[in-house]
DNA sequence: TCCTTGACGAGAT
DNA sequence: CATCTCGCCAAGG
């Protein structure tokens, strides 16, 4: 299994209605340090994946996409919406309320 | 194999 | 709250 099979299948795991930060989902794969890296995986990510991708956001909470691949913040902002989740004309979520966390602690 | 790239993060200023 | 700096890492060229 590789680290970037590992960030998807993680993602995938996500519920709808809740999200994850970059450092989060590096951590929960093994990588406590690889937020960049899993950045960089979305980045690159088919769009025939299947992978929740709007639901991964940095540890402010803060949509933080830059250009436009298929992507977009615009996009992702819809898709959390779509979600149920808030998001704030900043481009922000309230992690406290939307955070997803794993069943132990 | 070395070098560059970021959808990042935590801390200091 | 806005910036800057530095550390971390998988991927791709």
């Amino acid at each position: 299994m590789v680290f970037r099979d590992k960030v998807l299948r993680f993602i995938a795991g996500v519920p709808r209605g809740k999200v994850v930060s970059y450092g989060q989902t590096a951590a929960a794969c093994g990588y406590p340090r690889a937020s960049r890296a899993v950045g960089g995986i979305l980045k690159s990510l088919p769009e025939d994946s299947g992978v929740p991708w709007w639901r991964v956001v940095n540890a402010k909470g803060e949509i933080t996409i830059k250009g436009n691949w298929t992507a977009t913040k615009r996009l992702q902002k819809d898709m959390l919406e779509n979600d149920g989740v808030l998001v704030d004309e900043g481009f922000k979520v309230n992690m406290r309320l939307y955070r997803h966390t794993l069943q132990a602690k």
